[in-house]
DNA sequence: GATTGTGAGGTTTTT
DNA sequence: CCTCACAATC
């Protein structure tokens, strides 16, 4: 394929040819590229027959995209390369073995909805306390101990919670098995059981492939590592490819000492960093260099480019959350009366609440946009009530399909029936299903009856399935359960929007049945189980919002990364270790380096979180960012940040022709920003302090119409007269309660606050007439 | 057995 | 603020 030549360290992982390889693949340095053209040379020069290669990754749309660059580089040829994500090769080896590990070879995949379903049934049945023992943390539990290979006896049960986990846990695998369920942990976990095996499966198995690829090896688990270690086994062509400083799903079980470890399993390894950057402008990697050198323990690089200096990066200071949306909403506009389309630009934020606030504001301005992530479509009920059906069908011991549908639409099998039956079940270990013919004419006349005619139902559609194209089965599904019927007679919008959902998946089934190599009922609905919200794609000229964490692996020209305040980007969690801090700071990592041409970061002083508003100091991450890269924008920093003077960066103030968040400005205002914007730390000094030298422009009714923070250089502490002298971030003062303490920030609004850390009570928000310099 | 009402609890979430 | 889960109703 074309493109620019590769680099010297590119073509050094492409050439590579034997032995364990380790491949640090900064942000942007073209690491698809470089695993793609690897596979495609092992195949076309090497003639490695392409399915003994298995190249694996996270998720879906990684998976699709290197399925395609093959395509592009090898033909057709590519097709019998082993490419998938983790879960859905197991998944794949699973069916072929579903004998060895013992689950049946129809065996559905429960998602987290329906794994917490199974969860909870069991704790009824174990008569469990669901207050002292939250189905939740039980779930979280469950997983771990999965991601961690250990089964329901090699748990830890030292503490009453770890004993009661562990009864569940044990209760859980059996009914999972009578289910003919797994869930995403088992995938992984049996496949390694499998993989290191020793009997013949297992053997064949770890000889199944002469090379193995794995990309984001830094977010592997402890499973996932095996695995691959497993697999890699008969050749120990392993080529792992990650990145240290964008390791973000610790909380998920992942572990970056598997890619700071790698040379340790594999002392012979070969390492090769990328740290050439193809994607961001010289300001935008040094922004994202400043915040992730801070990092302890993290494998030695830094990103450069050859790419333009660029716009500086744009600080936006808001008063709160409105207010930072819109002026996010103000920058997009500017943004594009230069020029740009809505679709490269994206907004990131910590997490999915803070959305709502932002797409009001898009509405409002007739900005069209598309959330990524949230809620799957196929989470939706109708969807999740066809899908109950089609997998009841493929495999009708499925308890929790069958439970969700067994009275969907209602035809008279109430709570009382199902409990008999599900009590019944609990008893012999056997599904719903098996228990049915048995049970059913204990419970009376009228469920007896009822049941039966379910039963017929479900093995009247079985017994048409073969026969059918799945999308053909879902209508016949639809139509003979009555479920359209009943939608319809419900005549109401929402009712017209399930079905028009209804009708948007058959067309989906449809698609499928096109393009799939297998297009059965069981590769179907494996393919939806393993689709995860952030796969469905964006199209058109919109916006593109999203969290951080979705973020990863895109890139986009502009980029605004919302809510960098202390608490919530660093967010603080209930714990907050420091391991968890170094994980936000790469997450902040991750989303700076998004950006390819313009990096827009805001912060508001106050922050609304549901319902309650919580003030906010600016973000670390932000006080960290090199002061000549940076342009700010918006409110004044509230304690004296000669800013003001750059409040009308953008765009207020001046004629809106002349667009100074654009480029032009950014170049105006770029290499001299240092002048213009001030050094930090902060300072409380009366100087800089006094907001007089700044005209209240805001508060014309023409700003506020343009949507300006109204008041955005009249600060309000100004009124105050508290001492200040002495007040600011790094001194010490002393508090009658707490002591001595060292300022870290002096909060906006009066009274005035300031934050003070005190050795022995941590931080403290303290008016600041309760303080003395000390 | 379905419908409406109160209360707790609400990072991130590749699969 | 908003959603989901269970309870108290008709």
């Amino acid at each position: 394929m074309s493109g620019p030549p590769l680099n010297p360290e590119q073509r050094a992982a492409v050439a590579h040819d034997e032995g364990p390889l380790l491949i640090f693949a900064g942000a942007g340095s073209g690491k698809t590229r470089v695993i793609t053209h690897r596979a495609a040379r092992l195949v076309s020069e090497r003639n490695v027959k392409p399915w003994r290669i298995l190249a694996v990754t996270f998720t879906n749309k990684a998976a699709g995209e290197m399925r395609h660059r093959l395509g592009g580089l090898l033909g057709d040829v590519a097709r019998q390369i082993w490419v998938g994500t983790f879960h859905a090769t197991c998944a794949r080896i699973l069916r072929r073995h579903a004998e060895d590990v013992g689950i049946r070879q129809d065996f559905v995949i429960y998602d987290d909805g329906e794994q917490r379903a199974v969860i909870n049934r069991v704790m009824q049945e174990l008569k469990l306390d669901d207050k002292r023992c939250p189905p939740k943390r039980l779930a979280a539990w469950i997983d771990r101990a999965k991601q961690e290979a250990r089964g329901p006896d090699d748990v830890e049960k030292n503490d009453p919670f770890s004993q009661a986990a562990a009864q569940v846990y044990q209760a859980y695998e059996k009914r999972m098995r009578a289910s003919g369920a797994v869930d995403f942990g088992d995938l992984l976990l049996m496949t390694l059981r499998l993989a290191e095996a020793d009997t013949e499966a297992g053997r064949a198995l770890r000889a199944k492939f002469d090379y193995v690829l794995v990309d984001e090896f830094q977010d592997t688990n402890h499973v996932q590592y095996r695995l691959v270690r497993a697999l890699a086994s008969g050749t120990r062509n392993v080529c792992v490819v990650g990145d240290d400083d964008q390791a973000i799903y610790r909380w998920r079980g992942a572990d970056v000492r598997n890619i700071l470890g790698f040379r340790e399993d594999f002392p012979d390894a070969t390492v090769i960093k990328l740290e050439q950057n193809y994607r961001s402008t010289k300001r935008i990697l040094r922004a994202s260099h400043a915040v992730i050198s801070k990092s302890a323990s993290r494998e030695p690089k830094e990103l450069w480019t050859d790419n333009a200096d660029g716009a500086p990066v744009t600080l936006v200071a808001s008063e709160d959350e409105r207010d930072e949306a819109r002026l996010i909403v103000q920058g997009i506009r500017e943004l594009r009366r230069e020029g740009r389309s809505l679709r490269d630009m994206a907004v990131f934020y910590r997490i999915h609440a803070q959305s709502r606030v932002i797409e009001e504001a898009l509405r409002a301005a007739n900005l069209p946009y598309v959330v990524v992530g949230g809620i799957r479509f196929y989470d939706r009920a109708e969807i999740k009530d066809l899908l109950s059906y089609l997998r009841v069908i493929a495999n009708p011991h499925d308890d929790v399909g069958l439970l969700r549908i067994v009275n969907v639409p209602p035809r008279g099998i109430g709570k009382t029936t199902t409990d008999r039956l599900q009590a019944a079940g609990a008893e012999t270990g056997e599904s719903i299903w098996s228990v049915l013919p048995r049970v059913a004419p204990e419970l009376g006349k009228a469920a007896s009856t009822k049941l039966a005619a379910f039963r017929e139902l479900v093995e009247a559609l079985a017994k048409k399935a073969p026969d059918l194209k799945p999308s053909e089965l879902a209508r016949e599904v639809l139509e003979v359960t009555g479920y359209v019927r009943a939608l319809e007679s419900e005549d109401s919008a929402e009712a017209d929007a399930r079905k028009q959902n209804l009708q948007e998946i058959l067309g989906s089934m449809e698609e499928f049945e096109q393009e799939a190599e297998v297009p059965t009922l069981a590769a179907w609905l494996e393919s939806v189980s393993l689709q995860s919200a952030t796969d469905e794609v964006a199209e058109g000229d919109r916006l593109t919002m999203m969290t951080v964490h979705a973020a990863k692996g895109l890139e986009f020209p502009v980029v605004f990364v919302t809510g960098l305040e202390e608490g919530m980007f660093p967010y603080r969690g209930l714990d907050g270790d420091e391991e968890e801090l170094e994980e936000e700071r790469r997450l902040a990592y991750v989303a700076f380096t998004r950006a390819r041409e313009r990096l827009v970061l805001s912060h508001a002083f106050v922050r609304r979180l549901f319902g309650t508003p919580k003030e906010g100091f600016p973000s670390r991450f932000v006080d960290e960012l090199p002061e000549g890269d940076v342009v700010r924008v918006g409110k004044t920093g509230a304690f004296g940040r000669a800013t003001s003077s750059r409040s009308d960066a953008w765009g207020g103030g001046r004629s809106s022709s002349v667009p100074s968040y654009g480029s032009r400005a950014a170049s105006r205002f770029g290499a001299g920003s240092g002048a213009s914007s001030s050094p930090s730390p902060a300072r409380l000094g009366s100087g800089s302090w006094r907001p007089s030298a700044q005209p209240a422009r805001t508060s014309t009714p023409a700003a506020q119409s343009r949507g300006l923070p109204t008041g955005s250089y009249v600060d309000r502490s100004m009124a105050d007269d508290i001492p200040r002298d002495g007040l600011q971030r790094g001194a010490r003062v002393r508090h009658a309660k707490f002591g001595v303490g060292q300022v870290r920030d002096v909060l906006p609004g009066s009274p005035v606050r300031v934050s003070v850390q005190f050795p022995n009570w941590g931080l403290k928000q303290i008016v600041a007439s309760f303080l003395e310099p000390a």
